[in-house]
DNA sequence: AATGAATGAGCTTTCATTCAT
DNA sequence: TATGAATGAAAGCTCATTCAT
């Protein structure tokens, strides 16, 4: 019983949660449906978690360590237009992946989750506070570059492109066949809008 | 008894239990929790509404109402660019009402209930479908006038827009802090840029 | 508001429980069934029975009063083999009616109701001890007349009676479409090989 | 947790309603009333039944296979009399043992119920089914024999047996110190003189 | 006298959690 | 350590009855 035998044991168990929330939301979901889906006994998951919350949050958890490590890659890249299309190609290109679909059904209620669950909150504020601080710091950097136009607030702007991000999300979950490509689209050449410098230019091939 | 008063004891209803869905979200709100915000009686509740799950299909169908009235305004709009401006300023300035806040908390609640409850689904999807539409044509008003680039995809431009709006419901739900003005003056820096003719733009005075 | 109307007004709503209780027994019948079933309000009904209860109470009693006028009239029947005969058809025979079924149907109901209600109970014991003592006195007679073996126990044959005639009741109520005129049948049969008198005879052309 | 514990859970259980519902009918009696009179939780009793009315089906369903039970044995008997005899006296018979009181009142409900739950109904009438079958056998039988007068319709006859049963079920219900025996005596000599040969009759020593 | 909206106790059922084995 | 039967508080909902109008 080591700790990857642990670990592994806390895998499955929220990989079976997660599929249950995303078929049944977390309110209509039981500890029973989440027994069945591991093939574990009941009193095996609670030696993991302490209770049925606590899946949740470490749920949520896991999904804004994955949104952070995503955001951190693009954050690096010398030139802010570059940064910024990278930035949407990258976020919102993975949510074209079906495989994500369990996912945002998942990230949707866990939204909702936090309005009422103070350890969901703070999980799903610090995912967001983080991404908003890069991207403000982007914005800042365009404007400093003379690239973004400097009436634009850092932060407001930041918080525009995370719900351009959310948004998608939503929608996402709501018309799993939604075409991410014109939404990607469409995000690109407003992020060529916003940063073309003073001349007008042409729009540069982006994907 | 008349059919105001049948109405206004519906309204007593559903405003007590948007105060707790709010307050407690859908499923940790009980019934009781309902008819002591009320005031009534458990029964006089299953007068006006068959059961739980149908006060919230009817709260969420007056949001959407609600929602659609406000894009049907701002539609007629003979200028595609202030068109645009206008709903964003009416949209997205409407959240600025502190007392809105509840809405705001409720509606987070809808967006997820909607995966797990077809009546909700069917609502929120109308009431996403309707915006949609209304700023497709839009764009493609704006794409013949030559406003808005051509490349955009009118219905990817739609969907932007409205995720625009989505995430600030959802950011305001998390912070109820948040600078919407800074939110709202990004947005319409976006829509100046996005439909500023050929020539060298100057900012309109927004705002 | 003379009597009659009163009186008019207990039938109504008699009327109205019985097609209720026949369609869906005492305790899944509500009051509002009832009350929809008159097309009187809840609070007309309460002016004329106190309680649910005393709506069984009554019908009940009704369905006792008028097994107790088809008895009487056989009652007096000169000779003690053409009484039974007379008994058989009359109280067998108007189970043919279709109209009745619904009759059945409350019929086997206040039988279980009975047993958990003293007055429904008071009432279907005087409602059964009558007809058996009518049929004990006919059982003595015929066994002075020296028709009727004196081996029998006249309460005993009397109880066996009332039996042919519940089971009857009971079996009709669950197969509406049994075939009513071969058990009467069968029942002349016996009636006959029991009231025979010392020499083997003929079965009389009964029916 | 091996199979018969689980059977003896499932036999506690019903012990315990058949308790209940001859006390205060299915309607009076609550889940708490089966709680508190087995002594086990209420979440312990939707362990083995999913819902009351799966309690009141399995006990109607075991009250019919007693039944049949009870008639598979008698149907043997090479002598059309001497089964018959056989038949009433232990179908009958087996009414004076006053630990049945409980049953006959369960019985009595079931009747009833039959008539508004489909489930119980399908129950009843198969339990009644197969004794008419094979009591009209017997009928049939005796008329080859020329021992059944062949003017009886045999399902007829097996009806009016079975009504003599069901009957006495009802009225010990109703009356729990009737004299059964007095009963018994009567079916017996109806038997006998419904079984007679062509020759004048001597009754035969039974019982 | 008649109405029908309101009452609220009480129903059946669920399910997160525990703990004897 | 693992099991899964048992727990029991609490949920959503019903309905006989009342009473202000």
């Amino acid at each position: 019983m080591d700790e990857s035998y642990l670990e592994s044991r806390r895998r499955q168990i929220m990989d079976a949660a997660i599929t249950c929330f995303a078929r049944e939301g977390f309110h209509r979901t039981t500890m029973q449906d989440i027994v069945a889906e591991t093939g574990l006994s009941a009193g095996a998951i609670y030696r993991y978690f302490p209770a049925k919350e606590d899946i949740v949050a470490a749920i949520a958890s896991e999904h804004h360590s994955r949104e952070a490590a995503v955001l951190a890659e693009a954050k690096a890249g010398a030139d802010v237009g570059a940064a910024l299309r990278e930035l949407v190609q990258v976020s919102l290109g993975r949510l074209t992946d079906p495989d994500e679909q369990r996912w945002r059904r998942v990230t949707v209620q866990v939204w909702g989750e936090a309005l009422r669950n103070d350890r969901v909150m703070e999980i799903v504020r610090s995912g967001l506070d983080e991404p908003i601080d890069i991207l403000a710091d982007l914005f800042r950097r365009g404007q400093l570059e003379g690239i973004v136009p400097g009436e634009i607030d850092a932060e407001g702007g930041a918080r525009v492109c995370a719900a351009i991000f959310q948004g998608l999300v939503l929608q996402q979950a709501w018309y799993p066949e939604l075409d991410v490509d014109a939404y990607v689209d469409t995000v690109l050449v407003l992020v060529d809008r916003l940063t073309e410098p003073t001349k007008r230019r042409r729009r540069s091939p982006a994907r």
